[in-house]
DNA sequence: CTAATATTATACCAGCAAGTATAAATACCT
DNA sequence: AGGTATTTATACTTGCTGGTATAATATTAG
């Protein structure tokens, strides 16, 4: 667990807490306006120093994108594993929304991804590179789950599946840019259902 | 027109352009990224000294809220009215669709609009007043339009007319977003027309 | 006990931001 | 002509940023 410094060797004891240190710019990223986020600051708040970092990470951007793949491995991951999984289309979006519009006291609103994706000036070239593979593995984890539901009936072979694909990846960034805004979670829900209802074919507020 | 220094009186004539700094201003904010574009630079842009810019402006934050307000006036305005007018709801749904997502040479993509709401941290407390405005009007319009469909039985009862609006107006900002960052018009179009099936019934791709 | 080495922490650098003090310039009025 | 009012332009301040040079510190190897 903890022993993040388990070689020894020649020199000064290592106390540069890599996965501390992960977690807070995670976190801060997450939570707060990135324009607005220094490194100084990260570093204050890690208890690091600036070289330690620059040492560590190599600069700002590597740090974000650590920051990143922590985020994706964390918390995008189960997301993507509930998508992947042979459950019923409206079953599995029901879930989704859900998660996504459920005021979570433990972890920051919105999505760091979404956050990102909308600061890409904000990023170096690592970050962006980053970025652009997880949005890419969104679309094809969606991509596959629209083509499945295609076959069982679920989704009408009408709309085409790259169209389907983007809307989902569109739509959820903006929710989770609503949800990190402080938007009212009922109203982003209600928008998201009836966004995507014409993927079902269902209206959202029929019967 | 061009008399905006058409006082003559004591002391020095001015050669301040206001109308051109603010035509600066808003294609500057519209078509580039604002959290690297600095007063300073509008001023190199504009040939116009930093104290001049102040003392017309009051700073940075009036500046873009004058440019807001122009984009208002000459941008926004007349798609509101077209929102106001009499007319079938898909008939002025498809005319929004088809202007938004139409890669117009003469003018940046995108909307500054859509740019300033999702950046509220660079915005002063007047700019921020006027996007709350603007934004007030736009699900008013919104609102209306819904009613003005929902009597005529173009847009079905069922739905919740706060929550038709609010897409409207969530959707519109994300789709001009998407404009701006360059996305392929007839994806972004398709997206939409299919994230705005739900709102009269129709599938987007039936028949 | 010394030398080599790895890590830390302090203090610095250049660049750019928003905002302002100050002095020069150019007009009208008497 | 000379005083007064108004605008302009230069140059400055302060504060922050990402990034780095340098020196102190703490360990192991011999």
């Amino acid at each position: 667990m903890a022993d993040t410094n388990a070689r020894r060797g020649r020199g000064r004891p290592r106390t540069f807490d890599r996965a501390h240190v992960i977690d807070v710019a995670m976190n801060s990223y997450w939570s707060e306006d990135i324009h607005g986020l220094s490194l100084n600051e990260i570093c204050r708040r890690a208890g690091v120093s600036k070289p330690g970092m620059y040492r560590e990470f190599g600069g700002e951007d590597g740090l974000m994108e650590s920051a990143l793949a922590h985020y994706a491995e964390t918390v995008l991951a189960p997301l993507i594993a509930l998508i992947a999984a042979e459950a019923a289309f409206t079953e599995v979006l029901g879930q989704l929304l859900t998660f996504m519009t459920r005021a979570d006291r433990d972890r920051p609103a919105g999505c760091l991804l979404a956050k990102l994706r909308s600061a890409p000036s904000r990023l170096g070239p690592v970050s962006q590179a980053r970025v652009a593979a997880l949005r890419d593995t969104a679309i094809a984890a969606y991509t596959d789950w629209i083509e499945r539901a295609k076959v069982r009936g679920e989704v009408s072979s009408s709309i085409p599946t790259h169209v389907a694909a983007a809307l989902l990846d569109t739509y959820f960034m903006t929710l989770m840019t609503q949800m990190a805004a402080g938007e009212d979670p009922d109203l982003v829900r209600a928008q998201a259902q009836l966004a995507l209802a014409g993927l079902t074919g269902l209206d959202a507020y029929e019967g």
